[in-house]
DNA sequence: CTATTATCTCAATAATTCTTGAATTGTTGA
DNA sequence: TCAACAATTCAAGAATTATTGAGATAATAG
């Protein structure tokens, strides 16, 4: 993830449509959503709607598509959200581990380390 | 952190000038740089381009101000960065832990575990 | 008090992004 | 093949966001 990409995503992610669809498809994760499917859970919106704000997402790299009959499939792409999340960090990490320890601290409650089996 | 607050964060975020600020900030934190410090190091941006900017990212809660002398010095809210961060991956984690751990393995890379001098 | 420096504010314009609706492409089943 | 369905593409207009330059505000030095 570089610079140019990050700005991408951010983008992507600045719109309100666009960033309910990101959480309902991570929601949606392994499987995803066809194009109507997510339309319908973002209020009904049209489907040019749902187009244009799908491909905007596909162009950065936030989510990707596979056609099953009739129906094109939506799913997220998880690789580029914690590639921006490590975007982030390594910028607010120079040198300066006080943001980085909550951050850490909150992904790992959020990650619940897989209790029992911990390992480095 | 919720999702209003994160919209705004990743619209301030989405265009270079906002981001490249953002990471220089980050990189002169906790001390903070003047406005016009800032322009300069943005290629000498205009004064008005400038405040434009830099007051997109007081609103969204990504950097504070304080007044010295006849300057006003911008310094990053790390807590805000981080804040960001725990939303992203918030949404990523609702059950899907393949992103929170490649996302935790970059974040534990990059905020090197201060070896030697350690202390909490 | 005046001049200078640093920054902000405002209005106009330029550029970009979003929405809408109509037309088009691709897929399936009868 | 044809009708129906799912989604995309396109063009026009609406809405939002960014840049510019001129002028205003605030602080300091002389």
């Amino acid at each position: 993830m570089n610079e140019k990409q990050a700005l991408h995503a951010f983008a992507a992610l600045s719109q309100e449509t666009r960033l309910r669809i990101v959480r309902q498809l991570v929601t949606a994760s392994p499987e995803g959503m066809s194009a109507g499917a997510i339309g319908e859970a973002m209020d009904g919106a049209s489907s040019s709607r749902m187009s244009f704000h799908l491909s905007h997402l596909e162009q950065a790299g936030l989510v990707e598509s596979r056609r099953d009959g009739r129906s094109i499939i939506y799913s997220a792409a998880l690789t580029t959200l914690s590639g921006l999340v490590e975007f982030l960090m390594r910028d607010c990490c120079q040198g300066h581990p006080e943001v980085c320890n909550p951050a850490m601290a909150a992904l790992s409650s959020c990650c619940e380390p897989t209790k029992g089996t911990s390992h480095v």
